[in-house]
DNA sequence: AGCACGCCGACT
DNA sequence: GTCGGCGTGCTC
């Protein structure tokens, strides 16, 4: 007898796990693991669709009680069933349930038609309504007097949202709809059509030599049946999206398909007019603008072979081809390739895993290959292709380190030092373009009291709240709002002030001494419209205006032929991030910022400024040397037994109760401790998260390091089984982290 | 998500 | 007692 594991299609993490059904003899031969199948669920035994995650002969549960198959729905099985494959492989490597996975591999689904939406109505005229509700108050009904009272108020209701917020059951609508009183109406879902077919054409531009060896050397890998995953490392402007494309063809002329994967941020009309214009109607591409229903489409076209080739963020990497060639990831250093939910994947290894298990190869394109992927360059595991001149040999620029601390001696205390000064003024006469950088997290500066030095907080959030041009004081966690107070709360001082870091405030010292010069700011503030950040970007490109202020998003993706001066205001902001990676981020954006200069005729220049012009990562960056930092980074790494030369797990946890929390954290500890076999494993915690509250939902983490993956794996899976017995667990949220 | 079960207050 | 409503828990 052999018997199935099936999780059933049901959006509810009540039933997020599986569940065991014999397979009746004649199924036998023909049912395989993520295959679609139809089985009898519940009490009463309706027909449910569910996914095969698992297949054994041993019995988990009570035959007598274990219900059978009834069918398979096996029309769509290949594409999908290795999708779900996949997801099996996620829960176990990421340690996320079974359905997270599922939901990340399958996208939207029917869940399209489940999500669209069902809105309670009232059927009847308000006057006959509200006789039913003082009936209803009069009989013991309170459930549906609540409901119908509601919906007097609001004219109609979100039908999971009232069935949260009211209590209003299945039982209490069927009754009020058989009254008549109330309807339920189902609104049409409705889908815009993707708007990207005018492709001006891009006609296929020779290679030149160098990118056509590389084409070689890659594909020469790629012939052996053990092909390896090939980083190609080539600076900025070495034209690596040549390279793609050309690979990309050819496996389109196998017949087969390609992903390729952009950071969100790079997705711009820019990059995928490329794409359109050498592919055409092949194309087709995904990004967050995207609804749920055009996402699908997207992907049911992907399906039935009507595209050949999906550009688009981490999401697309889950497109089902059914015989995918090549998966691309550009930039694959990119922090966004990581999952910020569970199952916290990360794109790369998803992406390595996925190409084996379909036979697929696999390309990573980065100027600043993340210390990862370098580190299995050099121990064989990935092969390394290098693509080494700038396109058309322009020269790389003249960097100037600046030592912020010299500057204060001399007595200046402006932000901008005396040389990024003195340049801007060369450029606006020369009339060429500045781009200024500020390399932090894109938020606004704090507000904070002179006096005591107390800093505006969100009461729901351990953030600061971040101050914006119309007085309001906004978190960015949560989105919570205040108006700006004219006293501190906590010692009445009415000195109270912005900390000066933010872009707002780098473009008001600019105009005060640029008053001539015509100034773009590009942030979170001046970008949360549908478009602006395309329009902010054409308009410098358009040469109207002379300097653009900006943080991170300003380096990406874009060539501005005219830019002669990139000015990093302080490089330091990256670096002092409580993160064992904040070395290698502030390598890849300073290198990213200093190669944004100098791109068209004229050579350009760079100014960094920073506290710290010694350190590895600003000096290697500077000189555009990727292998000396890799080197310093390297020996840091090492010797503090981070990654790659390690691996860390952590485990969050996220809680209502804080008090609960610091327990079922302890105890978690203590478990660790006890099961975790010999020396070699370093418990750094029970600690608050960089973001100790959210939403009022406190967040706790312990971090795990191990050189030994598979033993941090082992306490994943024990510790999984462990929260799950013990219902003090019950009231907290857990995920964890691998890195 | 949907169904059964069991508790609870009002009425025969 | 008994009936109907509403919260809770389980589903292989």
């Amino acid at each position: 007898m052999i018997y199935a594991d099936i999780i059933v299609d049901i959006s509810h993490e009540k039933v997020d796990r599986s569940f065991q059904y014999k397979v009746p003899q004649e199924l036998e031969g023909n049912i395989r693991m993520g295959m679609v199948v139809s089985v009898p669920f519940g009490n009463g035994n309706h027909e449910r669709k569910g996914y095969v995650i698992g297949l054994s002969d041993q019995a988990k549960f009570d035959i007598q009680k274990m219900k059978a198959i009834s069918s398979l729905c096996s029309d769509e099985e290949t594409t999908e069933s290795r999708l779900i494959a996949l997801a099996a492989w996620m829960k176990e490597y990421y340690g996320s349930t079974m359905i997270q996975a599922l939901k990340t591999v399958l996208p939207v689904k029917e869940k399209v038609k489940a999500k669209e939406k069902r809105m309670i109505c009232l059927d009847v005229e308000r006057k006959k309504a509200e006789e039913a509700v003082e009936e209803l108050e009069k009989g013991r009904c309170r459930a549906r007097a609540r409901l119908l009272r509601a919906l007097l108020e609001q004219g109609s209701l979100d039908y999971t949202a009232a069935s949260k917020d009211l209590g209003a059951n299945a039982s209490v609508l069927r009754s009020l709809t058989e009254q008549g009183l109330v309807r339920i109406e189902h609104s049409e879902v409705y889908r815009m059509p993707a708007g990207l077919k005018e492709s001006a054409q891009e006609e296929r531009q020779e290679l030149s030599p160098i990118q056509q060896s590389c084409v070689e050397q890659i594909q020469e890998e790629w012939k052996s049946s053990k092909a390896r995953p090939v980083l190609l490392f080539g600076v900025t402007g070495s034209g690596k999206t040549q390279v793609y494309m050309e690979l990309i063809e050819q496996v389109m002329a196998e017949g087969k398909q390609a992903i390729v994967l952009i950071p969100e941020i790079a997705l711009t009309y820019q990059t995928v007019r490329r794409f359109y214009g050498r592919f055409g109607e092949k194309v087709s591409v995904l990004n967050s603008r995207l609804s749920q229903g055009e996402r699908y489409d997207q992907f049911k076209r992907a399906k039935r072979g009507e595209i050949q080739v999906m550009v688009g963020p981490r999401s697309a990497l889950f497109t089902p081809f059914s015989h995918l060639g090549l998966i691309i990831i550009d930039e694959e250093h990119e922090q966004t390739y990581k999952s910020e939910n569970s199952p916290r994947y990360h794109a790369r290894e998803t992406a390595v895993k996925r190409a084996s298990m379909e036979g697929a190869r696999v390309l990573l394109g980065s100027a600043t290959p993340s210390m990862e992927s370098f580190s299995r360059a050099r121990t064989g595991e990935y092969a390394l292709v290098k693509l080494e001149a700038r396109f058309g040999e322009r020269p790389l620029p003249d960097v100037s380190i600046i030592d912020l601390r010299e500057e204060l001696k001399a007595g200046n205390r402006s932000v901008l030092s005396r040389k990024l000064k003195d340049s801007i003024e060369e450029r606006l006469s020369l009339g060429e373009q500045t781009m200024l950088f500020l390399n932090r997290r894109g938020y606004a500066g704090f507000v904070s009291c002179r006096s005591c030095g107390h800093v505006m907080k969100c009461p729901h959030c351990d953030v600061s709240l971040s101050e914006h041009n119309n007085g309001k004081l906004i978190c960015h966690y949560c989105g919570y709002e205040q108006r700006r107070t004219e006293k501190c709360s906590e010692c009445g001082s009415p000195f109270i002030g912005g900390f000066k870091a933010g872009t707002q405030q780098i473009e008001q010292v600019l105009e005060k001494a640029f008053p001539q010069a015509r100034i773009l700011r590009m942030d979170y503030d001046t970008t949360r419209n549908k478009g602006s950040y395309e329009r902010i970007l054409s308009a410098f490109a358009e040469n109207e205006a002379d300097i653009l202020v900006g943080t991170q998003m300003i380096v990406k993706g874009h060539d501005f032929p005219r830019v002669t001066l990139v000015g990093v205001i302080a490089a330091d902001l990256s670096l002092n991030e409580a993160d064992y990676r904040c070395a290698e981020r502030t390598f890849q954006l300073l290198t990213q910022a200093v190669g944004r200069s100098g791109r068209g005729i004229r050579k350009g220049e760079a100014v960094i400024q920073t506290y710290h012009p010694e350190h590895y990562s600003i000096q290697a960056s500077a000189v555009q040397d990727y292998e000396a930092f890799y080197k310093e980074e390297e020996s840091y790494r090492a010797m503090m037994d981070y990654p790659p030369f390690a691996h860390m797990l952590s485990v969050l946890a996220f809680g209502e109760d804080e008090t609960l929390l610091e327990q079922g954290m302890s105890y978690i500890a203590k478990f660790i401790r006890r099961i975790s076999p010999g020396g070699g494993l370093h418990m750094i915690g029970p600690a608050d998260a960089a973001v100790g509250k959210v939403n009022d939902v406190y967040r706790k983490v312990i971090y795990l390091k191990h050189k030994d993956e598979k033993i941090l794996n082992a306490i994943k899976d024990k510790l999984e089984r462990y929260i799950e017995i013990n219902s003090g667990f019950r009231k907290l949220y857990i995920q964890f982290d691998f890195s």
